[in-house]
DNA sequence: TATGTTAAATTAACGACGTTAACTTAAATT
DNA sequence: AATTTAAGTTAACGTCGTTAATTTAACATA
């Protein structure tokens, strides 16, 4: 039943659909796994329907993708409330991660699988806005421990610090998500990996707790 | 020209052309860019000719990564020589992650990838031979230092260590492979990056310089 | 009120993919 | 010389992402 003229705000919700189907689709299945003519049939319209609200397949990608960036960012937000910094990176990194592993399918799309240069023509994410942007946000921590001279001395490049500590938890994240099932490695709990490096990224870029409790 | 029958011997041969072919475009286009018909074609096959040698795309890729498996292993054991075992594992990650990023489709295959668990009745790779797998080399390292009481007294599990230090080696060279070009981070050098992981796991796991320059 | 015009959808179709089936060729065996 | 059979081939299937051509029905105009 194909009648006519919609106006912005119906073309906009249908958009939407698309993009919700789609979302539940790839959540399922994984991103390759799922066709276009599978996304049409679950909102009742025809494959072809879809590049009339979007130009390909990748575009509704990145589309999910924005917005996964925001709920990543905006799921973080409160742990932005917690007064103490340290405790407070910390607190990032657990939140990131349970993300990440609620989500492994939407976590693989967004940083495990490698995607044309993000267009900031196209993309709505406002990066370096903290509000929007989880990677901002572990930046403005970590320049905050930075300033309070938490840091070991040597370390005066806190961009370095904020890229090492993702690079940590995201390490755990991503192997978890890759590899959990094989069985060549004999996996401790998720948890305790976790657990662990978080303590030793902590213990390994701060100054040693006695120093820390003498600091302002 | 298809004639007939061939020794073990030419069988064989026939499997590692393939493989090698297969090997060059994957590395050159990653895998799912890459197509049984272009492999067969560099080959001067018809396409249909590789499955008479591989079940499927997928048995490539299998028979791939455990040959990759194998390079690493043997490319990290001179590495294995060195007397210092906290040396020595600061030179496993460092060699890891020259594999993973001068090869980063094949790291992408390896341990970036989903695959169905591996198989042992397939796999010719002997799981935790240290000859021949890179995380039983780790292991290894991990449990001398261990042994010799250098790491912090209150790490009793050195295969969680083991994983530990994987994963936050992992996590650089696998957010390098997919987002070094997002311009949305500004990224310092891998270089560095690399470096400060290696120092934060030694400085988080490991008890003070002092301690350890007195034990055994 | 009849007639175009046009947005929103559809069906048809294309070329490429992984893979299977059916067929060919020529060496080895009888 | 006839038969079997391994090692190829070409043809073909079903599916994919995507584009082209076509239909449908609401609106605008005469």
């Amino acid at each position: 039943m194909p009648p006519k003229p919609k106006t912005d705000a119906e073309r906009q919700q249908l958009r939407i659909t698309i993009l919700d189907a789609a979302r539940e689709l790839f959540v399922a299945q994984g991103v390759d796994a799922v066709t276009m003519r599978e996304i049409a049939k679950r909102i009742g319209y025809s494959a072809t329907a879809i590049y009339l609200h979007f130009k390909d397949k990748d575009a509704i990608i990145r589309a999910i993708c924005d917005t996964d960036f925001l709920a990543l960012a905006s799921g973080l937000s409160q742990i932005m409330q917690i007064p103490d910094p340290v405790e407070r990176v910390v607190a990032l990194g657990t939140g990131y991660a349970r993300f990440a592993l609620s989500h492994p399918n939407h976590y693989r799309m967004m940083f495990m699988t490698p995607r044309p240069p993000c267009d900031p023509e196209i993309s709505e994410v406002q990066h370096g806005n903290p509000e929007q942007d989880a990677y901002a946000q572990l930046r403005l921590v970590v320049h905050e421990v930075y300033e309070r001279q938490l840091f070991r001395p040597e370390l005066t490049d806190p961009d370095l610090i904020a890229q090492t500590i993702w690079a940590g938890i995201h390490g755990v994240c991503s192997l978890e998500i890759t590899l959990a099932n094989d069985i060549w490695v004999n996996w401790r709990s998720i948890e305790a990996r976790l657990q662990l490096m978080q303590n030793t990224l902590i213990n390994g870029l701060l100054i040693s707790p006695e120093l820390r409790a003498s600091q302002p």
